[in-house]
DNA sequence: AACCCTATTTTTAGTCT
DNA sequence: GAGACTAAAAATAGGGT
């Protein structure tokens, strides 16, 4: 008895990365989970749909997603919704803001044709070229007239856009990159890039039983990889 | 005074989606910002790559990344070099997607376009109108000439499709509205109608300083939160 | 709907095994 | 390194404004 406490117990830490790497590995494989386990909370709670991919400071994966991991980020790369929220209410955005976000959503639409045309002559003689026939002239035929009519007018209206702002960026030069609003710059250094394995991880509403968050094993398996069921409460 | 305790405090909630709607609304807020804190400290702390992206019930969207969620996604999804422009990365990316996508991405497009129309007049008198201004500016702006190059030519490309299908349906008559293969993917679409309200994330100030939770501001720049310069091993 | 407040529940830093 | 334990730190449900 002579230690009175066991433990100082939790310390407050300073947020800055940590300095002893055997700290920092322990410590982030304790907040990985507990972050997963939140993200799954989100889900279960809320029915939200998520997904969350971290990359250890070793380089492994780690994913979770609901419904999966894919789904949510084809949602997000389809980006036909740029975001703002209450608080600012953008939702008032004026016209040409929302014009923008059309332009997103075209633009990505657009080079997709593009793409998929491209790859279509090179690799479609299957029913991959019937599709790539079909999937434009699907919306299009699903809109009746008015629409048609308003589509084709906002097109024109966009393109005039354009190519209003392609005039003045031509004109005065090289385009900004940067907004003004990010203060910190982030210097990611060039990570050698690893091919591997995808590896979507489903949380079951509460994973209790279930084997959580295994590190996409990589072409090496040379880490003691997986880990193992945690009961985690 | 008459009452010895103020509140009960926490209380202990099932882990099961939430009944009551307006609770929901709430703790999903609540921990939505619990998340991306969390999300930030273990980068901050482990010098981990986190891509985080969630999609409240209500169709909005909010999103985490460092060093930017793409790069993150795009490292997922093992994506290669960023030697591309955004546009070529988007295709690549997207390259072997399939037709449904594109199909979900354009209707959505139309949807907004349509949706946009309607309300455009009753909302665009509304104010904040520098935010507004200043929001869709950067957009265009940071669009480097091959890229507007792509679009203007992109735009040109599907007024020249849409032109011709409204033709082809104003001599047909009524068009289809579902077509066989788009019913599985268009769950975005086909929703009863969500204009797709944007919001933008606010954080208290202390968030921003090292964290950085970004809202999505849009499409081609929007480089996620640079926080320090973090050395990976 | 965004904040406070406060009592609890949860998470987790530090330590030992 | 992965688990267990302890106690302090953090998050948050419920309620108020």
């Amino acid at each position: 008895m002579s230690t009175g406490r066991k433990s100082r117990g939790r310390q407050k830490i300073e947020m800055k990365k940590m300095s002893n790497e055997s700290n920092l590995q322990v410590t982030f494989s304790k907040r990985r989970s507990g972050l997963f386990k939140k993200a799954s909370e989100l889900c279960t709670l809320c029915g939200a749909e998520v997904a969350l991919v971290v990359f250890s400071p070793g380089e492994k994966v780690f994913s979770f997603g609901h419904p999966n991991v894919d789904t949510v980020i084809d949602r997000y790369l389809s980006r036909v919704p740029p975001q703002h929220n209450g608080t600012m209410q953008f939702i008032e955005a004026h016209r040409s803001a929302n014009v923008r976000e059309l332009n997103a959503t075209l633009t990505q639409a657009n080079n997709q044709l593009d793409a998929e045309k491209k790859r279509g002559d090179e690799l479609s003689h299957l029913r991959k070229a019937t599709e790539a026939q079909f999937w434009w002239a699907c919306p299009i035929d699903g809109m009746n007239r008015a629409q048609l009519e308003l589509f084709k007018k906002a097109l024109e209206e966009l393109k005039k856009l354009v190519a209003q702002h392609a005039d003045r960026i031509v004109i005065q030069g090289a385009p900004t990159q940067t907004l003004p609003f990010f203060v910190g710059n982030a210097s990611t250094s060039n990570n050698p890039i690893h091919p591997h394995q995808q590896q979507v991880q489903m949380y079951p509403p509460q994973f209790f039983q279930n084997p959580m968050m295994q590190p996409h094993l990589f072409g090496f398996n040379n880490m003691g990889g997986g880990y193992g069921p945690t009961g985690f409460f």
